[in-house]
DNA sequence: AGAGTGACATATT
DNA sequence: CAATATGCCACTC
């Protein structure tokens, strides 16, 4: 496969009802500074048949990220989220509030097996 | 092999 | 608030 793999297992984890951010998600998975990966990784996923809750990934700014190339799918995703629970106040979450802390410790990353 | 692109982030103007 | 600039790197011509 390929580097994305890590980056879904991280989003696998992130329970219902938090966010997090591209480069909340590219610094646990061990690619600190490279949020776009997470973006790219992302967009590659399957949307409708897929186990990765990729719609609790936000950005940095507490928004939805849109593109052209979603055609429409950021409106699903705040809907998505919203479902879980989560207010949107002017377009923007309360990060604050609702950003995913990640379980304490140790973490998987590829370069720590075990 | 080189150039362009992008679900980002941060800093600056 | 919005527009730029720069760093970042896998992916696609």
């Amino acid at each position: 496969m390929t580097v994305y793999s890590h980056i879904y297992d991280i989003v696998r984890l992130i329970p219902s009802g938090r966010v997090a951010t591209y480069g909340q998600i590219a610094e646990l998975a061990g690619l600190a500074g490279k949020a776009r990966l997470v973006g790219y990784a992302l967009y590659q996923v399957d949307m409708a048949s897929s186990d990765i809750p990729w719609h609790r990934v936000i950005n940095a700014q507490g928004k939805v990220s849109h593109s052209p190339l979603r055609r429409g799918t950021d409106h699903w995703q705040r809907s998505l989220l919203e479902q879980e629970g989560i207010v949107f106040h002017e377009d923007r979450v309360d990060l604050a509030h609702y950003r995913w802390h990640p379980p304490l410790g140790r973490f998987p990353s590829p370069e720590d097996p075990r």
